[in-house]
DNA sequence: AATATTTGTTCGTTTTTGGAACTATGGTAA
DNA sequence: TTACCATAGTTCCAAAAACGAACAAATATT
């Protein structure tokens, strides 16, 4: 993992230049000392998850660019589908799949189930055991 | 900057949901003690940069995602369907996403939900009734 | 209702950052 | 060359933050 703090040192350094900008006027951008950024850029430490994101955004450059892990920025269908989709496979969750083309074909469901989400979560908790025991019945007889 | 900390905050969660993992899974993976895991979904706490690019890796998605940097939901999708949507017009719509995400966040409502699917007709019918019974009377107190 | 699983919180400890001051390097002009 | 100035790297200490273990609360399952 060394690696990634090299890179990150490096491309702070390098997007700083880019501006024309000291380890000074970063400094000031952030809001911070000095030294720190020159401890950065020499790998000595690592700015916090707050300051990176303020970095990336003072750069317009990406996280993931910022800290060189620029490969995996992939297509956008793999993105969304981790990002809305159940997980294990590359393609569809065929059983989200099959809930989707079901509340498709039965919109008022979908309603009511919509009805449900909106409800305080221990009325949600309820209807969920309900549910489920209505399904069990269903299935045993 | 506070907002920040709470989308990274849900997000982990979120993933790690994704997955079926529980915090000790994701904590296994990770090396770490599930403690910290809770902490950084409850906002306690904030995972650093080197261990947020290995939760970015684990789960697939970009850190400017996991940070909740990311282009908005609604541009997201709307390069989706634009994509891969709009051949077959399936309507893809907001509620049916919020939908999803909720049963990623409840995934034993989705498994009964599923069951529900591989009923007869006539007993899914049933079901639906006594569902939209349940929602009605949940509203009403 | 009782049990088991999962999640949240508190505490003391350890790690790490951030800042001040000092040192080192590189360029420029006399 | 030497002196000077701006810029960048390093050391030390104080302060902040994360970490892990143990405990407490909440949630699910039977």
């Amino acid at each position: 993992m060394r690696l990634m703090e090299q890179k990150l040192a490096e491309n702070i350094k390098y997007f700083r230049k880019l501006q024309n900008w000291t380890q000074q006027d970063l400094a000031k951008h952030l809001q911070i000392s000095r030294s720190v950024v020159a401890k950065w850029e020499s790998g000595t430490s690592v700015p916090d998850v707050k300051t990176l994101i303020l970095l990336s955004k003072t750069f317009q450059v990406s996280i993931d660019h910022l800290v060189g892990m620029n490969t995996s920025r992939a297509d956008l269908l793999k993105e969304f589908q981790k990002m809305y989709m159940s997980a294990d496979q590359r393609q569809w969750d065929p059983d989200m799949m099959e809930i989707f083309d079901y509340l498709v074909k039965h919109p008022r469901m979908k309603e009511y189930f919509l009805e449900m989400i909106k409800l305080p979560l221990k009325k949600q908790k309820v209807v969920h055991r309900m549910f489920q025991t209505i399904i069990d019945e269903m299935e045993r007889t």
